[in-house]
DNA sequence: ATAATATTTCGTCATTTGGCGAAATAACAA
DNA sequence: TTGTTATTTCGCCAAATGACGAAATATTAT
């Protein structure tokens, strides 16, 4: 019950489950995450801790980077069924596919820039 | 979207999930799920609403009574999954088993004993 | 009609949540 | 070492949530 709840409440947040969807095909960086949706890195580092917490994502780290990619198997039932669940239902949604095409543009610079550029929008 | 998220919400706390699991066998009437859980009436009432909005149960009125059942077919595939997926991974649970032996109890009563009960509980 | 009663709605309050920026941490670069 | 930088943690604030009791609503009983 307490795992299911975590897993519960962290789909209760939009931007959260539109995190998963992102991850759907490849793992991404941080930097990458919190450029797709434009909040703050704190903001961002919470929903993924929350995401992480309730098992529906793995964290891996290299060099400065952090990247979150959906979980390898096996994982528990209650987390592949949440998981499948979110995607059949959302993939095909305008806003899946909105974020992502925004995406897209997000993969096509590379990671040292991302940071650059989001350094710079908080002045520095 | 919008309707998952109503799903995700509804399901982010434990009573409501509890109640989706006391409600897997049979309809139930608010004052027995008001009765099972020990919370005011005002707040059952509202959290029947909350999972009424999201399509995961359905009412039905007769005297003075109101029941609320799981809805029937044909639903929402995301509102289908969503009742599987909690009931597959909680029915077993401690607290889902604590939850239905209660009801066996409240369950051999009668409405009106029930709702008796609950008046003078209350003061009346 | 009038009273009784099951449920819902409304207003209030304490707690939780989700946002941010500043500071701390961790890893690399010079 | 010292500085740079990607991420996390912390403290704060505004908004949302979940609890309650009182009042409103709807239905049955007298």
């Amino acid at each position: 019950m307490r795992e299911f709840m975590a897993i519960t409440k962290a789909l209760s947040d939009p931007g959260r489950v539109r995190i998963l969807l992102a991850l759907r095909r490849r793992e991404l960086c941080v930097c990458q995450i919190t450029e797709l949706f434009g909040f703050a890195p704190s903001t961002m580092s919470k929903h993924l801790s929350i995401l992480h917490h309730a098992g529906l994502i793995q964290s891996r780290k290299t060099e400065r980077w952090v990247h979150y990619r959906l979980p390898d198997q096996p994982v528990p039932a209650a987390v592949r069924e949440a998981l499948d669940w979110v995607h059949q239902s959302l993939a095909g949604t305008t806003e899946a596919k909105a974020d992502t095409q925004r995406l897209g543009k997000i993969l096509r610079m590379n990671l040292k820039e991302i940071c650059r550029r989001q350094c710079r929008r908080r002045g520095c």
